[in-house]
DNA sequence: GGCGTGACTTGAA
DNA sequence: ATTCAAGCCACGC
């Protein structure tokens, strides 16, 4: 059996994210047991991009879009999450804690 | 093949 | 309360 690497388990996590709804980089790697190893999120992210993996729900801890820098626009990130009814401003999240996606308590 | 960088986070001073 | 430092590992030069 073939066993699931750091990236591939984030990419299935990010793709799990539901619509709507947002997580940071640490959420999804301490999911994955390695809490410290949030900057390979996301490094993973930034491949995600080629992939078919909504990395605009995925924030730092703060709600702070970091990684919208590395898309196409540099307003398409934000634009992203405001078509799904998220509040952006000044790159930030509004309510970021409402909208928190947990991976460990929605997945287990 | 070594060094630095990076879409981050946590903990300590 | 804020600021500083360390950790984690893949990728590019």
């Amino acid at each position: 059996m073939e066993e699931p690497n750091f990236f591939d388990k984030v990419y299935e996590v990010a793709k799990r994210i539901p619509y709507g709804r947002v997580t940071s980089y640490g959420a999804i790697a301490k999911y994955l047991g390695a809490a410290r190893s949030a900057r390979m999120v996301g490094w993973a992210m930034n491949k995600s991009l080629a992939k078919d993996i909504p990395a605009h729900r995925v924030v730092n801890r703060v709600g702070l879009l970091t990684g919208k820098q590395h898309f196409d626009g540099t307003n398409l990130m934000q634009q992203l999450l405001e078509n799904e009814g998220i509040k952006v401003v000044d790159n930030q999240i509004v309510d970021f804690k409402k909208h928190f996606w947990d991976p460990a308590l929605e997945l287990g």
